[in-house]
DNA sequence: TTGATTAACGAAAACGATTTCGAAATGAAC
DNA sequence: GTTCATTTCGAAATCGTTTTCGTTAATCAA
């Protein structure tokens, strides 16, 4: 009943605890003779080395944080999926905390972490995150810190994200080039730096071309368990303040499916009356009706980068050299569906 | 740098490590000063217990293990959510790992937890799972295991499920509440016992009505990555093969979604022509044109139930009583949308 | 003063593995 | 037979806490 122990395996053997323990882990001083024994008693004995004393002598748990601000996400989800995909390949475990979009919870949670002695963290930040000491504390441990998607430009670590402000860009320039003249933009809450850089890359492109930028025409949403209801709101809202609107480039794809079914049912037609782009390209995008044209954010991929980096600072850190903060920007692609015109020709000069 | 431990606030203070230890932890063979002088010192020092030692001591490390085919997924990742509120709450934590629906996977990462000894264990099967060594392998070791949603009823263990035959039973009795003649069915691969599960009420609600059991009304489908395609292709079979059919019940919304998909393409009426049921209740079930009348499946309760299920027998271990097994049965409920008609009026006597 | 209580603290043994360092045994070399 | 090197093993310290069981000193009753 009780698990076994290298103690039990060297009484059996009539041999030392020591000689068990360099037998199992093929010491060059034990020899073939007594390694083999050593082994095949482990064996049937079904021998499990304890994680605990491991621990504890080894100073590693061979165990990883992560919070996530929401699991219940498309997104999201995709990324833990790539984060224990890769952790396991590498024999690790992650421990999964979701900060709830809550700065005292993800504070909390950090401290949890580094209680249980983590080996590594992974985050994502929560929207109402504006101060970053707790994130500070991590780094002055010597506990590699990988952010992802949500992050701190100020924190020194490293960093895995996409373009956000060049994949905006792109989205707002498509609006434009399906023949656009007057573009909205649904955005997201004020903080987080993805909700800016898009909004950036949105006013950049009208800019580049030419296009008067009027905040008026800027709508903001919280993006959280409501993000359906909002799009919905802001949808109807923009239709009253403005008839002239031909295009909206909305900051995720659940917002823009709310929008998308707030035209359907005031019979706004997409994309001859409005033209729609998400950001996302969670599955839903490709389903709806009419489905919606999108930016495509690599979930998985962005997951199995930021443990990648983080296994490379934790290798770092065990052989006591310093760690190498990197950022990692990940490629992100337009996704042309229903939801905006074809492109017009440009016309040849 | 270096963590503080015990000993270096015992050498700070002239005493000895027990007395630190029991300082902190209120024994009340310590008086009241040197409490003071020890918390105060602990506090500013910023004294974390290792968790490694604790854990060997005390043999419980305070995390369980939760085992789940697949992440990306919104009833998995309700279910996530609810565990990890849960076990929070208890302070206890939790470490994620992925099947990918397969059976050897499931077999090795049940191996992984045993290893890191958590102190109990959760987990949905995969659908490949036949056998059940893995798992009663766990019991054996008298540690807490708690299975949900996909089940193995074999198995001597708790299980957290919904009634899957009367919830299929009730939205097949509202197809044919509804009008429905002929209905088919779209179940789940042959293993699962909720796939089976669905498929009997489906067929005892035919049965009671005086319906006739057609078993080419039948298709399956694996309802892993490929379900929408799979329900697109279901949905285009059956139109070639029978159509005479006006209802369907679905197995899954994302087999449902796929079919409906497919109706719409081929300019087939929903309900008129034909009425779909789903299965799970999934946010996109709402949103999609028709909306989808589909079986309300509670994953974020599941996951709180089995959280809860499980942390009672983590006690019961804990006092060294016999671990008391139990069957939670959660309740469904049918969610009216457009894809079915309207209940005809019964005729009064 | 003696003996019995009580209050306050510590020594030491766990928990189970890892690792350093030294000891014994064997063999080789002369 | 002595010396030196090599092979093979084990004693013991260590990781940081927890907990049992003493021990001391002070208090109190008689």
């Amino acid at each position: 009943m009780k698990p076994v122990t290298l103690k039990e395996i060297a009484e059996q053997l009539n041999i030392s605890v020591t000689t068990v323990s360099k037998a199992l882990k093929d010491y060059p001083d034990i020899s073939k003779k007594t390694k083999a024994l050593v082994k095949e008693l482990a064996q049937t004995l079904n021998y499990k080395p304890n994680a605990f004393a491991v621990n504890l002598r080894t100073k590693e748990s061979k165990t990883i944080g992560l919070i996530i601000p929401e699991i219940v996400h498309h997104f999201f989800s995709s990324v833990i999926k790539g984060i224990v995909a890769q952790a396991e390949k590498k024999g690790y475990l992650v421990i999964i905390l979701q900060s709830n979009e809550s700065y005292e919870l993800e504070k909390k949670q950090i401290q949890l972490l580094l209680r249980q002695r983590v080996d590594g963290i992974l985050i994502s930040l929560a929207n109402g995150t504006a101060d970053y000491n707790h994130l500070t504390d991590v780094l002055a441990q010597d506990k590699p810190l990988v952010m992802f998607d949500k992050i701190a430009k100020i924190v020194k670590c490293s960093k895995v994200i996409i373009d956000d402000r060049q994949a905006a860009y792109a989205a707002t320039q498509h609006l434009i080039d399906t023949g656009c003249k007057r573009i909205a933009h649904f955005r997201g809450a004020l903080l987080p730096q993805n909700s800016i850089d898009r909004f950036l890359g949105y006013k950049k492109a009208l800019l580049d071309n030419n296009m008067p930028y009027d905040p008026s025409l800027v709508y903001i949403c919280q993006c959280g368990d409501q993000s359906f209801e909002e799009g919905k709101m802001n949808a109807r809202q923009l239709l009253k303040d403005h008839k002239d609107v031909d295009g909206i480039f909305i900051n995720t794809d659940m917002v823009a499916i709310g929008a998308i079914t707030e035209f359907n049912a005031q019979g706004v037609k997409i994309p001859e009356d409005i033209s729609v782009v998400g950001f996302s390209n969670w599955f839903m995008s490709s389903v709806i009706s009419p489905s919606l044209t999108t930016i495509d954010q690599p979930g998985y991929e962005m997951g199995k980068a930021a443990f990648k980096q983080l296994y490379k600072e934790m290798q770092q850190v065990k052989n006591k050299k310093p760690i190498v903060y990197k950022d990692i920007v990940l490629e992100t692609g337009l996704i042309k569906r229903q939801s905006t015109k074809e492109v017009l020709q440009k016309t040849l000069h």
